[in-house]
RNA sequence: GGACGCGUAGCUCAGCGGGAGAGCACCUCGUUGACAUCGAGGGGGUCACAGGUUCGAUCCCUGUCGCGUCCACCA
């Protein structure tokens, strides 16, 4: 009889020499009744990281595998695309760590600029209604500091949650000393070489935070908003000019009105002047490529420092830039007195109820237009002209391009390479100056007549400065802050301890394979790809894995607006984790949306509980690991079915794994553990293990077969762990002893994985347990299509078959009598009067159930199978008479086909012969 | 305006040149010794539409319609 399962030796397995507390009753023989998430999750997981095991092992033959996490805003909290991305990627490290690789996990956090910012700055205003400008620069990052220790953990412990197994020994933070050492090492260098430079142009500007922002950081939103059609006079009274113009304000600071040189209307006006309404200046017209005679007037006025067009067309022309707003977006000192102050939306009022006053509003028209917003503000950004610092990106990219041209690097889906072609082709000068106060500061200072000095230290800024000036000179740092994106940039490589030469270093770069999602391809991942290779002169990806956008069940992307969102905890709280983790990776088919509802995590969910029962089958039936097991040396078909059944599923799913083809990997464990191990192995196994405690038929065939359960047992648990770490490991301790000959005692979490040779796969096996299986799968169809009462126990006869077939199915009488509800199993020359037929892999059973059943019924359930067959068989006829076919489809095609007449038309004529015989009985 | 992706069972999705599959939902039956978070069985699809290529198209090509996303566009 089967022994006692225990927990202590799961604490044996934390090393710690500290008990794990277990679930309340651990004396019982058998597993609790079913997995309870909530006790063990927890339990488990301080268990594995106090093992060390999340840790990449030291063997230096070991494969290194790395992979570093997109970090997570120190702000954020965990949501279901977090869960999704880094699932994928526990499962990845998981797979790799138990093939033996040094897999390693980096974790980390992002210091999140403007989104960190926004929430201290929210904070102070409702706790003690100050602002940022009230507190100060240094106290206000200081308190930033004071929030990031106290609640900039949420995420990472929500991750724990999940079940990540990141290196927490090796977390990092973007703005930690060391990785802000690496940013300056990486602006310092740029800059030397060029490829950062100050510049004054036209930036994005987001009022509400009063900053410079990324091309990527705007997002254009459709509002309603007007045409307004103004009429500007000509200087020389001779007629006037229209233009028209969605940001009325805007007008305070035109400099110029563009016509297109073939433009007949204007051609005469070119070179005069018109008078500027309110404004009251004079400015030129000019003759621009610019302007699209179809549109509107044909006429466009021309605002330089406020249009990233016009700007053009003014550097062209050499035309004055007028600045008419401050930081804030309200109307400076550059326009008249009435206007100077008020903000951008009432200024915009005011000139249009102005030009009105003038008679001078020709039109207004309504239209519905896209306008760029700050994407974290939510305010309409304006073009704004301003000094910043830009990285040369088209230079930088050259070769993040070519890496991927030539496979270095390689996008899963590989349909994202066009995304990022695109968008790599098309690069524009990187703006990475914040006017923000959280971040990296920038490492360049300022001294007497502007000049620059830029150093990783002030000390070596000012020895720079010494020597340029020939004496001490006071030097001003420069007050922004770096792009948050650009120190998450430099990840791969400043996690991994550059600039220093760190071991580390040398054995994770390049990481393995990057999980993110395709909205930050350009943000991160472009621009990871361009630092990667600039600095350590290789991509820092062999693969980059996209991963799909998690959607609510209407398919709408979930906002908290919305109100859709499903909070990932709160799924772990009702389903666990491994449901989950389940759930998020059978869903990760590539280029598509996944659409989560909590009916799919409860599925798998109680799949996990399926696999938990089967276990207690396992315990309870004595199922144990022999020493020396060799699947290759099992003699029962069942078990050398099983065998092959499982090699399949391990190759499979570890082929699958490999592939990033997270789908079809959990598409074939959950088949193999459902549909053949549950379904068919554990209940085709019950005859042959007897009743537990009760001598067995064959002791030889019973003990085989518990050895070989429990081998098998084994196996999914290995390959199923990636996705179901704590469900997997709490079987895998509580059957320790079940397992007492596995090569391995400690963690599953670092068992070694499974390596099944093909030569498992018995094809002789695979047939005779197939002609069972089906023989009860057809014969249960049978019987309740009929109607048969369950209680009753008729015989199966075996009609037809060869001496092969009918070997094996008396053979396996005990077993199809129990499955199958019979009496027994015999075979017969004929069947008798009444007897209902069925006919699978061209062998004829029946079932004399006549009494039970209604005649009508069979005879309509035979004449709906000889009608299907009657279809087919006319089909495929046509087909074959088709000479076109047999002369230009593949052999084997129309060999299938023959076979597929003469198959069906043998059915058929059994089956007519038993509604002939049905109709004798009547 | 440009690009990409997607329209397959009630729902969510696999399949992608040789008679369409899964999970969930639905219906029927079931107190058999792992499991009702269960078991057995079943119904349900002119694979968006129209052309074309082919012996053969859900699958390849073209077009149409519908949905989604990204990029560009503020006169």
């Amino acid at each position: 009889m089967f022994a006692v399962v225990q927990m202590p030796s799961v604490a044996a397995f934390a090393g710690t020499g500290r008990p794990v507390s277990g679930p309340a009753s651990q004396n019982s023989e058998m597993l609790e009744k079913t997995f309870d998430p909530k006790s063990v999750e927890p339990r488990l997981y301080a268990a594995w990281e106090a093992s060390g095991g999340f840790a990449p092992t030291d063997d230096p033959a070991a494969e290194p595998f790395s992979i570093v996490i997109p970090p997570p805003n120190v702000t954020g909290s965990l949501h279901i695309g977090h869960a999704l991305n880094n699932t994928l990627q526990d499962v990845l490290i998981r797979f790799e760590r138990m093939r033996g690789k040094a897999a390693l996990w980096l974790p980390g956090t992002d210091h999140a600029g403007i989104a960190t910012q926004m929430v201290v700055e929210r904070q102070l205003a409702a706790v003690g209604n100050q602002s940022r400008r009230d507190l100060g620069r240094e106290a206000f990052v200081e308190k930033i500091w004071e929030w990031k220790a106290k609640s900039g953990g949420t995420i990472v412990n929500q991750l724990k949650r999940l079940g990540a197994s990141c290196d927490w020994s090796r977390e990092r933070f973007t703005l930690d000393e060391g990785l802000s050492a690496a940013v300056r090492k990486v602006f310092v260098t740029l800059y030397k070489e060029k490829l950062i430079y100050r510049d004054k142009r036209l930036v994005n500007w987001d009022p509400h935070f009063q900053t410079a922002i990324s091309d990527l950081e705007v997002e254009q939103r459709e509002i309603d908003g007007h045409f307004w059609h103004f009429a500007y006079p000509m200087e020389d009274g001779s007629g006037e000019i229209v233009v028209a113009t969605t940001r009325p304000e805007t007008m305070l600071g035109d400099t110029a009105v563009a016509v297109h040189p073939s433009d007949e209307r204007y051609k005469s006006m070119i070179g005069k002047a018109v008078r500027l309404p309110i404004a009251g200046r004079p400015i030129p017209i000019i003759a621009d490529e610019y302007p699209d005679p179809e549109k509107g007037s044909g006429a466009v006025k021309i605002t330089p420092a406020h249009d990233f067009n016009d700007f053009m067309v003014g550097k062209r022309h050499n035309l004055p830039m007028i600045n008419i707003f401050d930081d804030f977006a309200r109307l400076n000192e550059n326009v008249p007195p009435a206007y100077r102050g008020l903000d951008r939306f009432a200024a915009r009022k005011k000139v249009v109820e102005e030009f009105e006053a003038l008679g001078l509003l020709r039109a207004v028209e309504k239209t519905r237009h896209t306008v760029p917003h700050g994407d974290r503000s939510g305010v309409v950004v304006e073009p704004y002209l301003t000094d910043q610092w830009y990285v040369n990106a088209e230079e930088l990219a050259k070769p993040a391009i070519k890496a991927i041209e030539e496979g270095d690097t390689v996008f899963v889906p590989k349909a994202w390479e066009k995304t990022y072609f695109e968008w790599m082709r098309n690069i524009q000068p990187w703006c990475i100056s914040r006017q923000l106060w959280w971040g990296h500061r920038i490492p360049a200072w300022f001294g007497p007549g502007g000049k620059i000095f830029v150093a990783e230290t002030e000390e070596e800024a000012r020895r720079q400065a010494y020597e340029h000036y020939g004496r001490e000179e006071p030097l001003r740092q420069d007050e922004d802050v770096l792009d948050t994106w650009f120190s998450s940039a430099l990840w791969p490589f400043s996690t991994l301890g550059w600039p220093e030469k760190t071991p580390d270093l040398a054995r994770f770069y390049p990481t393995h394979t990057l999980i993110t999602g395709f909205d930050i391809i350009f943000f991160w991942v472009a621009r990871m790809m361009m630092q990667g290779l600039h600095f350590m002169d290789e991509a820092p990806f062999k693969r980059i894995f996209i991963n799909a956008l998690v959607r609510d069940a209407e398919g709408k992307k979930m906002s908290k607006s919305k109100g859709n969102v499903m909070d990932p905890l709160e799924l772990v709280d009702d389903y666990g984790a491994d449901a989950l983790r389940f759930t998020l990776t059978a869903m990760s088919g590539q280029a598509r949306d996944i659409k989560l509802s909590r009916e799919r995590i409860e599925g798998y969910r109680n799949f996990g509980t399926k696999l938990w029962n089967a276990t207690n089958f396992c315990q309870v039936n004595g199922a144990a690991r022999a020493e020396g097991f060799d699947p290759a040396q099992v003699k029962l078909p069942l078990n050398r079915w099983i065998v092959g059944e499982t090699t399949r599923t391990a190759r499979a799913v570890t082929a699958a794994f490999a592939d990033c083809g997270f789908d079809q990997a959990t598409d074939g464990l959950y088949r193999f553990i459902r549909r053949q191990y549950c379904d068919w192995y554990v209940e085709l196994a019950k005859p042959v293990l007897g009743k537990p405690g009760e001598p067995s038929a064959d002791e030889a065939a019973r003990d085989e077969t518990r050895a070989t359960a429990a081998w098998v047992l084994d196996v999914v648990l290995k390959l199923l762990h990636p996705v179901m770490p704590f469900l997997t490991e709490e079987i895998w301790a509580q059957t320790a002893d079940m397992g007492a000959a596995r090569e391995h005692q400690g963690f599953l979490m670092v068992a070694r994985w499974p390596d099944l040779p093909q030569s498992l796969i018995d094809p002789s096996a695979d047939a005779e347990i197939g002609l069972i299986v089906e023989t009860i799968a057809e014969g249960r169809s049978v019987r309740a299509e009929l109607n048969v009462p369950n209680s009753a126990r008729p015989q199966l006869l075996v009609v037809d078959a060869d001496e092969a077939q009918r070997k094996v199915l008396q053979d396996a009488g005990p077993l199809i009598r129990q499955m199958l509800r019979v009496a027994d199993v015999r075979v017969v020359d004929a069947p008798p009067p009444g007897a209902i037929p069925y006919v699978i892999d061209g062998v004829t059973l029946a079932l004399p159930v006549a009494e039970f059943i209604d005649v009508a019924a069979e005879r309509a359930r035979l004449g709906k199978e000889v009608a299907s067959l009657a279809a087919d068989i006319d089909r495929t006829a046509k087909k074959l008479a088709n000479v076109d076919f047999v002369a230009r489809a593949p052999e084997e095609v129309v060999e299938d086909n023959r076979e597929r007449l003469a198959d069906a038309e043998a059915v058929k004529a059994k089956l007519e012969a038993a509604l002939a015989r049905l109709g004798a009985v009547v």
